[in-house]
RNA sequence: GCUCGAAUGGUGGAAUGGUAGACACGAGGGACUUAAAAUCCCUUGACCCUUACCGGUUGUGCGGGUUCGAGUCCCGCUUCGAGCACCA
């Protein structure tokens, strides 16, 4: 029988399906293990072979965990809302739902043919009602909520409610937009409209006014992790800072805590330290600093309070609201012309353009340790966003403030021994304080730095702050809260309406409210939303309905929210829905939820770093604080596979002809290299016939050959498909099928690295596989195997394989194990090994890698089971057991020949059967013997 | 600028401080074959010695160090990649 692989693959995969192999229950008899991919963006131009990169390494790590006893959940979904489907829409009127669906049905014919164990019965879609009602959810839970700072927690709105009803904010320490601060009797007072805006202040999520960022390409706003040196990540459009009310996650709340987290959580150095960046934890002091002449005093933040002596002027934000307050009447032409200035650079304009602006203010401020006066200046090198929003400058110590003083001809004074500030400053956290006033010329108890490092400098600054009340000890972080409204059709619809302009949430069991269906797709001409379009899109509080707009009346049929959200909502917390995939009552029911409690190994790319893996840390510390999630941590491990890169290949034209050069004499002629479609080309080897076939304008084209082949040029890039690079697994499998595609995905490479896709080496895994396939068979393709016992090498070599695997697997150096299994294979084709008990092994050990012919192996030899169901076999010691060890004999360190000692040989016994060797004589040859050296199993060193 | 990675043959890549280059590709040679494909066997870091065998030198980005012994550990660089970035 030969190895058809397209029979056998097509005949698993479909008695897969019929017998729901993979599908997973809850089990409490059993220990779970819970193995999920990123689910992918239905995109219109289908996989090519990096996506299932990630999914082949989960699938086998989830195919391994369930042959050692644990009940795997391995589920598979869609994140189906987005922008590539909805700019679809826009330029063909296609509804994105149907290309969507088009899309989705396309992906899972791929995913199909490569024979993943996914359970299909827990496939979710973002975009359906049944999903997206838990998206709207927890958003309605999280407009419920505030975050009490004391408790470190969400709490329900209500609480706060009954705190200002009682003693309005006095006692609150809550994550916040602005610092309020009213009395019971005030709070009592205020209309419900300004109720509801004080409310929003601290709402998890809110509507504020913020900065955000307005692409007008794409008509929408976008997060910080969607912008990229100030263009959108998607369609590269300039993007500008711009005020606008936005409903946003207080993200910012739960800062610390995403910090915190990190340190329980098994990832990669390289992705925490991203969020750590992300996050940006700054210790540091708030120093109060009074204005001259004024009643007027302002704040400031700064990690290097030590510098306080340096400081030579003070800078504000140009947003800063203390602008207006510090302007002198003078300067204010002078001021107001500058914040104009700056107001209309985009933020691209301010990135590209770093030339040190600012304007004098004409106020001063009083150093609060040394009572000079500082003047205050306004520049557009400090960030309203930031701290305070205004800093002290030190140019001496701070390279930003060096700029600028030099440009504007402020002084700089020097505050550590022995640098030299004349042309660059000195930004360095060490050295020894200099230059401190003396006690006697500042005020009384003043702090004197000098001889102090600058570590202890800070520390004694942040001391004297605190104790003199000149400011506090404070921590700032630079994440932000995350903007959660876009201007876009293709996304889950706000579950609000608008009572009088207040913001009001749809009873929950309206829920989920679905995405109308619209005429256009485009924003509307008044510049609304593409939802602005819809005409059934108002709320009837009597009814709880949505009904007609043209019925609204603002007494009981208000206006729906015309937002919708972005495309992280729906990725935020999938996969607790997949635990409980069909639940009606819930996200998820406490039984699922208690069983599966979170992802144990969670694979995806790395690009997800700052966005999908921290709002989704996020979402489900939310979640933990309501008590809809049992553990803080979603994804308690975490693998990101490399990316895939395309391996173009070129071929070279000579200049005005249609002649083709191969890459060895292309250097006689003048050439233009083209890029030449890599499925017309095998181990740089171009197919020619294929190539005059492939364009009407190579029909004609001949050949220079070298060798009688034509040699084509490579090179790494990214897989697309004007590079001609893009490799279609459906291609591959075709040619060589899933298992072969599956073995050498893993075989390419360390699975983290990012590498080029190289057919080159496809050859050697298929043929290991067919060798593997020929040890069952004989000559005439029937099966032949033996029922004797299994000889020593035999049982060496399997169980060799055992314990490489298995190590493997645990290290997720899959290929490594790849190796591992064509030696083991090479050895035991050498031994005609063709033992049941031996060949059942090795069909175990490889049926998390090749599924397919692993199964019908499996069956071949007399098993009725699935191989998904037998155990995962047992490394035993003993058959490694050798009768002697080989020990390299080096003399100071150099290896000159072996040796053979008894396994259980002492080292006293070796060392002197060593020295009583000839040939190691002929090595000391009279020189002392200072030391020798056994490594056990390993080395004799002999130390002349 | 700060932070984190990485650097090994023609190529992808292996090596708990202990024989560097496993395994695979490619290349070269051979067997089988009318021929090709397929399959199998041998060689394959560089250099030197040798008719041949045997052998030797050198070798993991660069410079030092620790060690009997360093691709691996330590110190100082170079280059490449990634993240953050007027974040005070």
């Amino acid at each position: 029988m030969e190895y058809n692989f397209s029979e056998i693959e097509r005949k698993w995969q479909k008695r897969w399906a019929e017998n729901g192999t993979y599908t997973v229950r809850e089990d409490a008899s059993r220990p779970k293990y819970y193995v999920l991919n990123m689910f992918p963006y239905p995109s219109g131009a289908g996989l090519h072979v990096g996506h299932p990169l990630g999914y082949i390494a989960s699938d086998i790590y989830a195919r391994y965990k369930r042959q050692c006893g644990f009940n795997v959940l391995n589920p598979m979904g869609y994140d189906a809302y987005g922008l590539p489907a909805e700019q679809y829409a826009i330029q063909t009127g296609q509804h994105p739902a149907v290309t969507t669906t088009n899309n989705i049905n396309r992906y899972r014919e791929q995913l199909d043919k490569i024979g993943f164990s996914f359970d299909w019965n827990r496939e979710v879609r973002t975009c359906e009602p049944g999903y997206y009602h838990w998206t709207q959810w927890a958003f309605q839970k999280m407009f419920g909520s505030w975050y009490d700072n004391s408790l470190q927690k969400a709490q329900p709105i209500e609480s706060l409610i009954r705190h200002f009803e009682e003693k309005g904010t006095e006692g609150i320490d809550a994550a916040r937009s602005e610092e309020l601060s009213f009395t019971a009797d005030e709070w009592k007072a205020y209309s419900d409209r300004e109720k509801s805006d004080i409310l929003m202040n601290y709402r998890i999520a809110y509507q504020g006014e913020t900065m955000v960022n307005w692409c007008q390409g794409l008509g929408t706003v976008l997060a910080n992790d969607e912008v990229v040196d100030g263009v959108s990540v998607r369609g590269g459009f300039p993007v500008e800072q711009k005020k606008m009310r936005q409903w946003c996650l207080r993200v910012s709340a739960y800062a610390q805590r995403l910090l915190d987290g990190l340190e329980t959580i098994d990832w990669s150095d390289s992705i925490k330290e991203t969020q750590r960046n992300w996050i940006g934890r700054s210790e540091g002091t708030e120093m109060v600093f009074r204005v001259k002449d004024s009643d007027f005093n302002f704040t400031i933040f700064t990690t290097r309070a030590d510098t306080i002596f340096g400081v030579t002027f003070m800078v504000l934000a140009p947003e800063s609201e203390l602008v207006p307050t510090l302007t002198t009447a003078a300067q204010k032409a002078e001021v107001d012309a500058y914040v104009d200035r700056v107001k209309k650079r985009t933020e691209r304009e301010r990135i590209a353009d770093r030339r040190v602006t600012g304007v004098f203010s004409g106020s001063y401020a009083i150093n609060p340790l040394t009572g000079e006066d500082v003047p205050i200046w306004i520049s557009d090198y400090v960030l309203a966003g930031y701290g305070t929003g205004a800093i002290m400058a030190v140019p001496a110590h701070d390279s930003r403030d060096y700029a600028f003083a030099k440009h504007f001809g402020l002084e700089i004074r020097p505050l550590i021994e022995g640098c030299d500030v004349s042309e660059e400053s000195f930004d360095a956290k060490d050295g020894i304080m200099m230059n401190s006033p003396r006690p006697d010329q500042v005020r009384e108890g003043g702090l004197v730095l000098n001889g102090l490092t600058v570590k202890e400098a800070i520390a004694a600054t942040k001391k004297y702050v605190e104790e003199n009340h000149l400011g506090r000890i404070k921590v700032n972080y630079r994440l932000r809260d995350a903007i959660f409204s876009r201007q876009r059709y293709w996304g889950e619809p706000f579950p609000v309406y608008y009572r009088n302009g207040i913001p009001t949430m749809v009873p929950e069991s309206c829920l989920p409210l679905e995405l109308p269906e619209i005429s256009e797709y485009k924003p509307t001409e008044t510049g609304e939303p593409p939802l602005g379009h819809a005409v059934k899109w108002a709320f009837d509080t009597k009814t709880d309905t949505v009904v007609d707009k043209s019925l609204i009346d603002n007494v009981t049929v208000f206006p729906l929210e015309l937002n919708t959200m972005p495309g992280f909502a729906g990725s935020s917390a999938y996969y607790l829905r997949y635990m409980d995939p069909h639940n009606d009552k819930g996200l998820v029911s406490k039984e699922a939820d208690s069983y599966w409690k979170c992802v144990d190994l969670y694979l995806g790319g790395s690009e997800h770093a700052t966005g999908h893996l921290i709002y989704s840390r996020f979402w489900n510390k939310f979640l933990y604080d309501i008590g809809c999630s049992v553990v803080e941590e979603p994804f308690s491990k975490l693998i990101n596979q490399g990316m895939i890169q395309g391996r173009s290949n070129f071929v070279y034209r000579i200049k005005d002809t249609n002649t083709f050069v191969s890459l060895g004499l292309k250097n006689q002629y003048d050439t233009t290299p083209i890029h030449v479609d890599v499925n017309i080309v095998s181990n740089d080897v171009l197919d020619v016939e294929a190539f005059k076939a492939w364009r009407p304008e190579y029909s004609t084209a001949e050949f220079i050959l070298e060798d009688g082949k034509y040699i084509c040029g490579w090179a790494v890039e990214k897989m697309s498909k004007s590079m001609f690079n893009v490799v279609n697994p459906d291609v591959v499998i075709e040619k060589y099928g899933a298992d072969t595609l599956r073995m050498y995905e893993m075989f390419l490479g360390p699975l983290e690295q990012s590498k080029p896709w190289d057919t080159n080496g496809i050859d050697g895994c298929h043929r290991f596989i067919r060798k593997m396939w020929n040890m069952f068979t004989d000559r005439d393709g029937n099966l032949c195997l033996s029922d004797a016992e299994p000889s020593r090498d035999e049982l060496k070599s399997i169980h060799k394989l055992i314990r490489k695997v298995t190590e493997d697997i645990g290290n997720f150096s899959y290929n490594t194990s790849v190796s591992a299994f064509m030696i083991c294979v090479n050895e035991l084709s050498a031994l005609k090994c063709n033992n049941r008990e031996v060949l059942g092994i090795l069909v175990r050990l490889i049926a998390p890698f090749a599924p397919h012919i692993a199964e019908e192996l499996w069956e071949m030899l007399g098993n009725s089971t699935s191989v998904c169901d037998s155990n995962w076999p047992e490394f035993k010691e003993e058959y490694l057991k050798e009768d002697s060890v080989t020990y390299s004999i080096s003399f100071n360190g150099k290896t000159r020949f072996t040796m053979d000692f008894p396994l259980d040989a002492a080292s006293d016994q070796i060392q002197a059967a060593v020295l009583a060797n000839e040939k190691a004589q002929a090595y000391i040859d009279g020189r002392t013997i200072r030391k020798v050296i056994v490594v056990p199993r390993k080395i004799v060193n002999i130390v002349l």
